[in-house]
DNA sequence: ATTATATGGTTAATCGATTAACCATAACCA
DNA sequence: TGGTTATGGTTAATCGATTAACCATATAAT
């Protein structure tokens, strides 16, 4: 880090105290400094190209004006717009995001929490992991304002924004059962998430109001870590199933995508053989031959919330502000 | 912010001076500290939870251990894999990454670079926008350290990472003239940047090598804010010219998002009436029902690469190093 | 007995910006 | 004349960690 102007420089070049060149140029006391000195100092500041060191400013203030964020996996189309969405949106408030992902791993999203917290981060905003219930809960014995992002834990009382995956994963069925289809499969992660869960009882909740007997092999649950392979034998013993599903939901996008890749090579036809709906959009989706049908999460007003009801959060560290969000039901040609 | 436990509470609570309690928890000048004090002050540090405050650290060691990233659009799977590649390798050098998307805005593009400069990066990735030229040469003059990514300017003398353009290119034309296509169009964007120039480069010395005239309706140049509508109209006048395209080159994975979508609705069978190769890698290349043959670009290198140099060049500030790599073509059935 | 040197630790300045608390002079007023 | 209020600015402490420069005592060496 090579040094640069500081506010002496400009104060002795400007021949003021270096305080007056701070109220200058932070526009504090206005109208207790005269024109000509003002504006003499703000030359001064511009000829010598000043930057205000924000690390100084922060230690002094106590403030950052930094945001932590930490996502799935930022290389996922779903992290990386939400990523998107809350720079931007964090950028409006003079905000600078910091990232990580958590690559569903515990201890590497321990490690970027305190590496966060050790920046001094006004806020977190968070998807967190499995097994991670303990690490938010001292989070708020810290007082460390944050909110979680599409997941959270019913036993944690704080701020969250989510999609209300049991209705969506209802809706996504019941489109399913509406259109024709009966056996009905699942693919999706083996987790401890509540959010998964809530698919899972979603899923299952469809087809029990429509007297639909659920056989459990429809229902299929690979590693969290999405493995080709394992995601290729889901999608293989639904449809050797006897008789096979004819429709199958997909509890994510990554989970669509290799199943995709998987059932490209296959000479069954989707919608006619095969029915898909799968959850989050993705570009992918659409490349399908049989543009699939998916639940849409309003992702660009979950990014504006987070970042709004944090910035409350950070106010009154007492706030809490729970939503759910409806996610809509893209209906294509894959159903 | 709250304010939590400083290196005075420490020592203030061990009995001993803020110098030892930094000594010692930084492991300097370890033997001239009695083992036992060293202890208690360790076991002191934890029992109060210490958590460093790196702000004040980086004040006055003049370092932030931070990378200012800034890419064309984080919600791109192209820019989303570096980010990810170059956050997990900076973390290993105990690095932060802080980013911006300058989505191909110029202004924007300023404002990130300022904002990383106030908050005293200690070095910056960037892939820069066309007419940026300035800012580069203005970050030189300050000393910044920094290095392009994915795209540089030729009056520029800095460090880079990017990928051989022309080659790509090149190869990718020559591999569809060699499976019997002469009539070949591409559709990339209309801009300065000199690796898109390296791409038409390419495309136009590839035909010319096999004396395959060059019409120049064949090369379809849209605006590099993605506009569907633009890119349909592009592959649609490709289409029906007379004769018509047999073959295609997209110059991002973005135009071949959005040509596949709407090449999907028509009844033309890729790759009998038309073989594509794409730039980049994409989830989406693997879902269309023909595979798409695509450009790879080695992300995991480039993004290694360029933290590595970086650091290298934050050392020495003189040092300047310039890699291109090679893409990889991979062929699947588009052509 | 005197000088080195090892051991174990402290003092205090510093990084750069902010800001409460002053200070000085001029202008105004009863 | 003496007191009040504007006007325009300065002084100096502070945020928390680092680190060069000391200090004190004990032990060893000559």
């Amino acid at each position: 880090m090579r040094k640069g102007i500081s506010l002496k420089d400009i104060a002795k070049k400007a021949g003021v105290s270096t305080a007056l060149v701070s109220y200058v140029l932070n526009n504090t006391r206005e109208n207790r400094i005269k024109k000509e000195t003002a504006q003499r100092i703000r030359d001064t500041a511009h000829q010598l190209n000043y930057k205000i060191n924000q690390v100084a400013r922060s230690l002094k203030i106590n403030k950052t004006y930094t945001i932590g964020l930490i996502v799935a996996d930022i290389s996922n189309s779903f992290s990386a717009s939400l990523a998107r969405i809350i720079e931007n949106e964090s950028e409006k408030y003079n905000y600078t995001t910091i990232f990580g992902s958590s690559d569903e791993d515990i201890h590497k999203f321990e490690k970027l929490i305190n590496t966060f917290i050790n920046r001094k981060i006004d806020g977190l905003i968070i998807s967190p992991p499995a097994k991670s219930e303990n690490l938010i809960k001292n989070l708020q014995q810290q007082g460390i304002p944050f909110i979680l992002l599409d997941r959270y834990f019913p036993e944690i009382k704080c701020s969250y924004i989510i999609l209300d995956n049991y209705t969506a994963s209802f809706d996504a069925v019941k489109h399913l059962i509406d259109t024709g289809r009966k056996r009905i499969g699942m693919i999706t992660y083996q987790s401890d998430l509540f959010h998964l869960q809530e698919r899972k009882r979603g899923y299952s909740s469809a087809l029990k109001k429509s007297n639909i007997a659920f056989e459990k092999t429809w229902l299929k649950q690979v590693d969290i870590i999405n493995d080709q392979s394992a995601i290729e034998n889901a999608v293989k013993e639904l449809l050797s199933a006897d008789p096979p599903i004819n429709a199958v939901l997909f509890g994510s996008n990554m989970i669509a995508t290799c199943s995709l890749k998987y059932i490209n090579t296959l000479k069954i036809k989707v919608p006619n053989d095969l029915a898909i709906v799968s959850f989050d959009q993705a570009a992918v989706l659409d490349i399908f031959y049989a543009p699939v049908t998916f639940i849409k999460q309003p992702l660009e007003e979950i990014g504006l919330l987070a970042v709004k009801v944090l910035l409350e959060n950070m106010k009154d560290t007492a706030a809490i502000t729970q939503i759910q969000l409806q996610g809509e039901l893209i209906i294509q040609q894959s159903t």
